[in-house]
RNA sequence: GCGCCCAUAGCUCAGCUGGAUAGAGCAUCGGACUUCUAAUCCGACGGUCGGGGGUUCGAAUCCCUCUGGGCGCGCCA
């Protein structure tokens, strides 16, 4: 337990407990202008006990027991406890850590399996930058769970059943398998459905082939599937483009796409309508959830089966949910998905709960993501209009990070080979940095020049402050493993530096609950930030005596595994030099 | 009409689930490289937190309401 927020909670609500046998109380310890921290429970304790608020921050301050933490206790302004921390202790705590495989990151207290679904293309059709951002930020949520001592199922519900699959088996046979047109799936999946769709518009012959072979497809006819499955494989090769030069984790083992689901169907209308959960509306199998209208103000439904007997992704989503809690024993759903999505998911979870699929144990949350926007601030895409190549924006990304690599001097020359590798990970690392480090809910306008500065809260400004710290190494002759201290804080700038070391934890932990990874983007800028005014003030290599020297190699060290491990959680590289 | 998200500095965004004087980056202005990477850093300027009520010791944060935006809402996913 090194966080100090923690450290200090337990000390005051231990004398919370000894003092006015409260010590259930939150004793709300925030950061402090005043001090390192400060504890604000006084006040309201002061409220429900009735009495001076003054009064009972002295007795807690009587009570408590902090000569081995901080170094000065002191009651301010109307009741506020302002706690500072002592200089050794922090030091103590940074040393642990120093030497601790996980940064003092402890493993939750309260493990669960929790399934993060992310991703989901529709492998019919190329990703885009819709695409990118659940990717990245799935991707971010899935690494930070695990890494707090969850058990984490990736999961890539990936489109690839349904209408469309018709006409891309038909046009799959028409060009047959190995020629250049089929080779658009591995490269432009897009291309290849825009390709199938213009026939299916222009030519009856092959629309009425392709109806047909939806009919065989779902009737699971022997031959259909196996061509489906030769699509869905050559699909799968350009998902694992992406995917790897993404930095993405996950693998074909993830992928339960909707396919999966589609035996479980029928099971679902069949059991929803013997519950009376759903009835027959319009012809259509439909259950009304309580609460929800639509634009007339009438009962709005969820479709469970069309009046045509097909079924569409509310059930597949319904037979999903039952599936992860009977045959996987999730206790935790996290659906990374646009925020456009919130009210289907809303409706399908309260189906879920009245069918009896989906108990009070478990938790069905939709992370919901917000729309990348363009320069004009609409959703971002081409001027004709076609949303944009994934390919074709990273690209760019790692191009304007080369140009801005070439423009600056560097301490050493770079290879050709390795200047590429900085370069597509600065600009890869950008491209994500950005997705990632804003709240996922709000929407955000894409800026290339923005996310590749080097200045702010960027990939490249975090990225830049590992390689800094790589480099006093590499002149020191040593190893950042070799740095073990001890740490001593003289200076306020390595007092600070410590300190914010100590919050890594907490920065993980609140980032996997709340499933944002904003919130450890910001730790991590602080960090950097906090680094840097130590990298300004403190000379490491040129330190005044072996001692402070060590000391600061060390808090060298730390800095760097701790960015290195948080950016790690998060998905971004880290260039050994920049 | 209903639901979700949003409105904070000229611009792009934070604000840790209610704490003391609301923060960054960009832009603007002014400084710092014979010094471990200046792709950096340090200052200055800049906000009646969309309006109005309420809850309480205390509100950008919670509740209500209004205004103004984005997205979604029966057989697409």
């Amino acid at each position: 337990m090194s966080d100090p927020q923690h450290v200090l909670a337990a000390r005051v609500q231990a004398a919370l407990g000894a003092a006015f046998g409260e010590p259930d109380a939150d004793p709300v310890i925030r950061p402090s202008q005043f001090a390192d921290f400060q504890a604000n429970v006084a006040l309201p304790l002061a409220k429900k006990l009735g009495r001076k608020p003054r009064d009972i921050a002295t007795e807690i301050v009587a009570h408590l027991d902090v000569s081995d933490v901080c170094e000065k206790v002191e009651i301010s302004g109307p009741g506020f406890v302002n706690l500072t921390l002592g200089p050794g202790w922090i030091a103590g705590q940074a040393q642990e850590m120093l030497g601790d495989a996980r940064l003092s990151v402890e493993k939750t207290d309260a493990p669960q399996t929790a399934i993060v679904e992310y991703s989901s293309p529709n492998i019919a059709k190329e990703m885009h930058v819709g695409h990118l951002r659940t990717t990245i930020v799935g991707d971010a949520i899935a690494r930070v769970l695990e890494f707090a001592g969850h058990h984490v199922i990736r999961d890539n519900h990936v489109g690839d059943w349904g209408t469309p699959y018709g006409m891309l088996i038909e046009l799959l046979l028409d060009v047959g398998e190995g020629s250049e047109q089929a080779k658009l799936l591995e490269t432009d999946p897009n291309a290849f459905y825009q390709a199938a769709r213009e026939h299916f518009d222009s030519d009856p012959e092959f629309a009425q082939r392709s109806r047909e072979r939806v009919v065989k497809l779902q009737a699971h006819d022997a031959d259909t599937i196996r061509h489906w499955e030769r699509l869905v494989d050559l699909s799968k090769i350009y998902l694992h483009k992406v995917y790897g030069r993404l930095g993405v984790t996950l693998t074909d083992d993830d992928i339960r796409g909707e396919s999966f689901y589609d035996d479980m169907l029928g099971d679902i209308a069949d059991e929803l309508q013997a519950k009376g959960v759903a009835v027959i509306s319009e012809g259509a199998l439909c259950v009304f959830p309580p609460g929800f209208t639509g634009r007339d103000g009438d009962p709005l439904p969820v479709i469970i089966r069309k009046s045509d007997g097909g079924y569409n992704y509310s059930t597949s989503d319904l037979a999903t949910i039952r599936y992860r809690v009977d045959k996987m024993n999730v206790d935790r759903m996290i659906y990374v998905v646009g925020s456009q999505q919130a009210l289907h998911f809303q409706m399908v979870f309260a189906v879920a709960r009245m069918a009896g699929w989906l108990p009070d144990g478990v938790s069905a949350e939709h992370a919901q993501i917000g729309s990348v926007l363009g320069p004009d601030g609409k959703i971002f895409r081409t001027r004709s209009g076609k949303s944009i190549k994934l390919t074709e924006l990273l690209d760019e990304a790692v191009e304007r990070a080369g140009a801005a690599f070439d423009e600056v001097p560097h301490d050493e020359p770079f290879d050709g080979e390795t200047r590429r590798q900085v370069v597509e990970a600065v600009g890869i690392g950008a491209v994500k940095y950005a997705d990632l480090s804003t709240a996922r809910g709000s929407e955000y306008v894409f800026d290339f020049d923005r996310m590749i500065s080097f200045r702010g809260n960027t990939g490249p400004y975090l990225q830049y402050a590992t390689a800094r710290i790589r480099s006093i190494f590499r002149k020191g002759g040593l190893s950042p493993e070799e740095a073990t201290g001890p740490i001593v804080l003289g200076h306020e700038a390595e007092r600070a530096l410590a300190l914010h070391l100590l919050g890594f934890g907490a920065a993980v932990h609140q980032t996997g609950e709340t499933t944002e990874p904003h919130r450890l983007c910001a730790y991590l800028f602080d960090l950097a930030s906090a680094y840097t005014t130590f990298y300004e003030n403190c000379p490491v290599l040129k330190a005044p005596d072996e001692a402070t020297k060590a000391s600061r190699l060390a808090l060298c060290a730390l800095t760097l595994r701790t960015l290195g491990k948080g950016l790690a959680l998060l998905g971004v590289a880290t260039p050994e030099r920049m």
